[in-house]
Formats: C-alpha cells, sequence, structure tokens
DNA sequence: GTCTATATTTAGATAGAC
DNA sequence: GTCTATCTAAATATAGAC
C-alpha cells in the first residue's frame, strides 16, 4: 500500500474512534490496530497523538469553513446588488453547512460533528489552540455579516449571541439519541430539513428577541441599524 | 483521618479532574495522588473509575435539580392562582440554577458546569447512562412546564426546542476564554445576571420565533394553547 | 514505508499486613 | 480505613532490520 494511502486510512479511523471515545479515550496504538497496521507506523507517519487530532480536525474542518464562507460572500454581495437580507438568511448560512455534512452517508461527516461538539465547549489546552486556529477565523467572518443587525457598537450582544447560536447547532448534530428519546420517537435527527426548519427560526428569533429586549444604545442612530424583522 | 472526609474528599478532587481533563483524561492513580491518599484508598471507597465519575456527577446535579424543580414548580403555583406566567419566566426557572452555580466562588460550581457541558453532547455510553438517569427526568418536567405553549400534540418541537436552549446554556456557562476573545473583551462570563439577561430571552424568543414559523396544527383549536408573548 | 523488538511509564485492580 | 506490594495490561516512544 503506498504511504499517501496508510496515512490517509489512518486519518480516517483516527476520526471515528476520537469521535467515538475523545481524545484522551483513544491510544495512538488502538488507532493503528484498527487501521489494520503496526504502532509504530503510525508514529512514523505522525509524530504524537496531537498531530494525529490536528490532521483530523483539519480534514474536517475545512470544507465546512469553505462552505460557509461562500455562502456568507453570497449573501454579501446579493445584499451589494440592492437585495435586502434577512437574519435568517445569515443563520442558515452558518448552521446548515455543519448540518449537512453531520448527517452525510457514507463519509466521516457524523464523526466530524462529533469533533466538532467536543472541541467547541472544552476548556482543555489542546482543543482550544485547535478552536483559535480552525474555528476564531470563521466566527469572526460570521459576527462581521450578522453586525450591521446589532449596531456596530455592540460587540458583546453580537458574540453572546454567536456562541448561543453555535451551542444550539450542537444540540441539533450531537448523536446521543436524546431527541428521540425524549419526544417519545417524533424527532427524526436525520431528517435535516426539517431539523433545519426548527433550528435556523429558533437562532435568528433568539438574536432578535434579545436585540428587542435590549434598552437602545444612546449613541446609535436608529437609522445605522438594520432592522431585524423577517 | 476520618473515611466519610476522605471520601469527600477524593470526590472534590475527582471534580475537579474530571472537568478539566475530561472523563478518559484522568486517572484514579492521579485522583488519589491529588488527594494525597494512595491509589488503593481510592479503590476501596470507589470500586472503579466509572463508581467516581458517577459520585461526582451525583452530587454536582442534585442541588441543581433540586433548585430547577422549586422554581418551576412555583410558577405551576402561581398559574393556579391565576397569575399569567410567561415563556421567558419557565426559560429563566431552568436555566438560572445551572448558571448560577457554574460562577459561583470558592466552590466546584465552574467544575460542575464543566462536567454537565461533557455529559450533554457526548454519545459514549458511560455519558448516556449518566444522563438518562440524572437529567431526562428533570428535561420531561421542565417540558411538561412549557406544554402548553406549544399545543399538547407537538412533542416534537417542543423536544427540539428544550434540546436547543439547554445547549445554548451550555455555550454560557463553559469556560473556554472564547466570549471574552471573541468581543475584544466586551464579554464578561462571570457577570451572571447580564449573562442570564441576554441567554433567557435568545432561548424564549427563539421558542416563540419557531412556533410563529409553523404552520398551524389542523386540529389544535388556538383556545387551547397560551399565547406566546411575553 | 513497513515491520519486529524492546525500553520505559503508567494504567486499573487485588491481596494482605496493620 | 489505610498502607505496601504486586499482578496484568496498556500506553508512548525509539532503535534497527528489511
Amino acid at each position: 500500500m503506498a504511504s499517501l494511502e496508510t496515512r490517509e486510512r489512518i486519518i480516517a479511523t483516527a476520526a471515528r474512534l476520537f469521535a467515538q471515545y475523545g481524545y484522551h479515550g483513544v491510544s495512538l496504538r488502538q488507532i493503528a490496530k484498527e487501521t489494520g497496521v503496526q504502532a509504530s507506523l503510525a508514529q512514523y507517519h505522525f509524530k504524537n497523538k496531537e498531530s494525529v487530532f490536528r490532521a483530523v480536525f483539519e480534514r474536517c474542518i475545512l470544507p465546512i469553513n469553505h462552505n460557509r464562507i461562500n455562502k456568507l460572500d453570497q449573501l454579501t454581495r446579493h445584499e451589494a446588488e440592492g437585495r435586502e437580507i434577512s437574519l435568517d438568511e445569515i443563520v442558515r448560512a452558518f448552521v446548515e453547512p455543519t448540518v449537512l455534512v453531520a448527517r452525510e452517508r457514507g463519509t466521516s461527516g457524523a464523526f466530524y460533528a462529533q469533533l466538532i461538539s467536543q472541541i467547541t465547549n472544552d476548556p482543555q489546552e489542546h482543543a482550544r489552540r485547535i478552536s483559535h486556529e480552525f474555528t476564531d477565523p470563521i466566527a469572526r467572518h460570521t459576527m462581521a455579516a450578522m453586525k450591521s443587525f446589532f449596531g456596530e457598537s455592540d460587540q458583546e450582544i453580537l458574540t453572546w449571541c454567536y456562541l448561543f447560536g453555535v451551542s444550539a447547532m450542537l444540540g441539533a448534530i450531537s448523536r446521543t439519541g436524546r431527541a428521540r428519546l425524549l419526544s417519545g420517537g417524533s424527532c427524526d435527527p436525520d431528517d435535516t430539513e426539517r431539523v433545519l426548519s426548527i433550528l435556523v427560526p429558533f437562532i435568528a428569533g433568539g438574536m432578535r428577541a434579545v436585540l428587542a429586549a435590549q434598552p437602545k444604545a444612546p449613541g446609535v442612530a436608529k437609522s445605522k441599524r438594520r432592522q431585524t424583522k423577517k
């Protein structure tokens, strides 16, 4: 087997195992064994566990971020051409790529979703480093796209709303079986369009309600803000 | 040192370590060492790692759940006495106890918050068992209190909204430093009243927006639903 | 690039002395 | 209840043959 092929196979196995058992729940030996290679070979291709995890997460997050940026930039272009953009459209642009990947069949998508879920709210150093490198830039990009709804000065509310939105999305993509269980079977986590049709208005509506509940900032003229209704 | 005292000290150390490094990131030996006892003593008090984790999580979740039930039942009583209850009040009743514990000073509250965050979206067996035992009952209790806002038949939307709300709360209590970082310092995660004043309308407003976006169920008379406005 | 072999640590768990 | 001692399994990591 060619070297590059082996590397790829190790990454695919690692994605599955890290998603299932978490960073510390998996050993390099286990990854090598389930890939069908020797442990020392995994250590030849990646020198340690963290670099395997980085490779896996990079594989997971790059296409999602690419997709998110494309959708956001497309909305920005439409706006420049005069069409009015709704907050719902921006929210959909930032949650849809992840939700779709999470429900892909026959790919590592479900594992990727679980990795994102693990990294996002984990306080550990290795998780913070990865989140900072791979997800902070796209966070800023998304927040910039939402900024005119929040008023230029309101970085605090914008940030909290973004973080609450991202977290809500994690509830939609993590495979705990809890939605089915608590709903008595009426929730179908695999029906992505249905999930998005609830998740998107939840996040966008939540943001609008927060804005409506805040006392208006004195220095910001009303005309400088976009309206928040659909 | 008395036996019960030692047991308690082990639990306190374990809470800190599990919160910091996750279930697989901690060994019994490490817990024992940092408690200042022999490893075999930890194995005398708890027979294995999972039972230590269970003891820690139980310690963490019982007072929070107790507080949540009290607040919800108080609202139900007020409603029986004729006062109209808002969705915001119910949401606050279910997020406030956790957010307050998460920001307590001088207790294990911050660690407890991180444990809840770990358990909630983790697909692993040990996490699912604990979540099922300790958090599903309170989830059903909370959803029952929200039911009249959603219509009796709409278990699906109610469940998704509850899960999105819980996840959004996790974004508010996990200590990743991301809020401060992305906001350029204007977010203060330790200002609990401020965080709640954004989190509560976010969740309640999200739920209202989801309800508003759904086509009305044909069999449910409008009079059977509570109004969803504040 | 892939393998065997091995050095070194650390893990979970138990037996038995006090 | 607390300790020492120890078993067994598994981890990371490296050296060196092919």
